[in-house]
DNA sequence: CGTACTTTTGAAGTGCCTCAACGGTAGTGG
DNA sequence: CCACTACCGTTGAGGCACTTCAAAAGTACG
């Protein structure tokens, strides 16, 4: 299994790829690296000699206000592409961090360019990647601006599930959950202590539970219905 | 003057494009039409043939929750382009609709591919257009998280007062705000009624004022300094 | 088996919301 | 020129979602 796997898998939904692409992508060999938790792999300002991508584990995105406030703005998957944006505006505007041990591979400028100058269908693939980032982040706006602490983490379960399901990282109705509850408060923009009892509210409504690390939903159409998930934004069916 | 000069104002920011692509750009000849307020560009599902280019008006992104409730995820000014990223996805999230009586272009999707696909330049400047966007959302993201209102709505003003001038409407420290307290409302994600005590606050502060549809900035590194503005997730300066 | 981190719970406080009313202003038509 | 209407801005009073501060209990790990 190539390192490439999960961005294939996610790219496929982009419904632009020819099949004669895929092997293009399978073929190349770009070495994962193993990176501890918590370790910086972006900071703002800083120039960028590659694009990261996530092959396994969690990634997160973060901004800190000059009074230390901090808030996540994105949580990368398996297969996502973490700083292609900012090759292209040439600095970073925010932080980007391994969550978890975490095996990233660097894919080097020249191949990146020679992937975007050589194959339209690809690059507007990778395009297309950068889109969908963008889509979920005006759902999160919209979640943070318009929902309760408790659809708002709803929401945010139902996405996680889905996502981490296309990359098969995930089973029917339960995925790897490896973040603490002030990560997720800082996710929701809400406090520690909230996000403590808006789980508990879910946990005993039969909604959500989180067990050893594990996201645990009982019944995922009650979970949507609950906080009225709808997975447009994410742009999984290529259907033109 | 073009109906592309305040893209091309905009696009020049990249720092990519080369002094042979501004004649490219300026030679396009496309009409503006006119716009009512309140005329909806886009609508999510829909498919779109062109992409639509604010000329001269204020235009907004907004979704809408099933109970209702509105989230407006983005102000596009003249310069902007709405909905290349719906051309890419194939369908829009959102809404796209004119804040006010607006000009706009729409560019022909043949024009749009043509001019990506003939000009890297050109095609890597209009990417780093819709990825300063994606900066902005995530700085709302942030903002909406961890700021209190009075300082988000600052910031909002920063903001706006800053873009505007790149692209020459806005004076040194006033400009056109040609929207309802009930708009700015759904832009922060509070009430309209908040928004009404806070502008006070402001206004008695003497850090910003709304009179007849202007924002009026008496000193605006005042401003800056009250809500920690830093400009940079605007990617204004092209330095390598 | 201590040490550090995470989760949980309580109690009091605050930012923002809700509901409701009133005032201002611009446009419209008699 | 004045009424009428509609919309927007402003203000007050009470309520709720979420915060803050603090402490205790659970969990992981060398």
């Amino acid at each position: 299994m190539s390192a490439l796997t999960p961005l294939v898998l996610r790219l496929a939904h982009s419904g632009v790829l020819a099949n004669e692409d895929y092997p293009v992508l399978a073929d190349l060999s770009i070495p994962a690296r193993r990176e501890a938790a918590e370790t910086i792999l972006i900071a703002p300002e800083q120039k960028t000699k590659g694009v990261h991508l996530v092959v396994s584990g969690f990634v997160y995105r973060y901004k800190i206000l000059p009074e230390g406030k901090r808030q996540i703005i994105g949580i990368l998957l398996p297969g996502d592409l973490c700083d292609l944006q900012a090759a292209i505006l040439r600095r970073s505007d925010h932080f980007i961090a391994t969550l978890t041990d975490s095996e990233i591979a660097t894919i080097p400028q020249p191949v990146v360019d020679k992937l975007t100058l050589d194959n339209s269908r690809i690059a507007r693939s990778l395009w297309w990647s950068t889109l969908v980032d963008e889509s979920i982040l005006r759902t999160w706006l919209t979640n943070m601006g318009q929902r309760q602490a408790d659809k708002w983490l709803a929401h945010f379960f139902c996405e996680l599930l889905l996502r981490l399901q296309i990359v098969r990282k995930a089973e029917d109705n339960a995925c790897e959950l490896p973040i603490t509850q002030d990560k997720i408060a800082d996710i929701l923009g809400i406090t520690p202590v909230h996000v403590n009892r808006v789980l508990r509210e879910l946990r005993e409504g039969n909604l959500a539970d989180i067990k050893g690390r594990r996201l645990i939903v009982p019944n995922t159409a009650k979970l949507w219905s609950f906080c009225g998930f709808e997975p447009d934004y994410l742009h999984l069916s290529a259907g033109w």
